[in-house]
DNA sequence: TCTTGACACCTAGTGTAGCTATGTGTAGGT
DNA sequence: ACCTACACATAGCTACACTAGGTGTCAAGA
């Protein structure tokens, strides 16, 4: 995924991961990976410290465990977390809307 | 629009105002206003740097007029213009794609 | 045995780019 | 005289994704 993209978009799709069930950081990179057929395939360096900050903020819990000597740190949506889940939600589709909006009539490069 | 929502999709926006004829940057401003049914109220100090930026990659040109008194600077797209917003327009597709499919199944705040 | 790679976490520092705040100047209305 | 809309400009701030490096475990292969 190019640039900065999904600048502002990323407390969203870690949200909407763990509201499939508790996760660890690793597995939420592998499930995004997968669920978005590799368009994104964030580096470590990104999503862990939006776990933490979003941990800070209330919205999710964590907890260690230890699975065959592998330590994981387990985050699981708060009620908080659910509630900012539907907020952001309705605001990328909101947001969607209205880039469409401006979109409209905007040739694609192929397709006339 | 909260947050840093567009952050990276400004450009897209700008070339697709553009794309239906040349415009001055504070009608540039208001057209995308009025096209997103006011999501998009961007402030001067967020566009006019942004076209600068869009003139000097090449993507834009302008030329100053004048009118009754005011003057204005019109951008218009170039040629590298036109085929860069066919291409934002397709990886804007293509993110909201992703977006998507990490998405799917995630309820909505209101509807069950 | 030793190295590689997947697994799993962490964080200091960097860079980008949208935004705030402020400035300049004209024209028209009250 | 003052305010608002029009119209442009930019220095500095800030948020945050990303880079680049680090730690440690375990299994597989050379």
């Amino acid at each position: 995924m190019r640039g900065q993209a999904l600048k502002g978009h990323l407390d969203l799709l870690l949200l909407a991961i763990l509201a499939d069930g508790a996760q660890h950081g690793y597995a939420i990179i592998d499930e995004l990976r997968r669920r978005s057929d590799e368009a994104f395939d964030l580096p470590e360096g990104t999503v862990y410290p939006a776990l933490h900050r979003l941990q800070k903020g209330g919205y999710l819990s964590s907890e260690w465990t230890e699975v065959h000597g592998r330590r994981r740190r387990t985050y699981r949506l708060t009620e908080n977390g659910r509630g900012a889940l539907g907020e952001q939600r309705l605001a990328w589709h909101d947001f969607t809307e209205a880039m469409s909006r401006v979109l409209k009539g905007v040739p694609w490069p192929d397709t006339p």
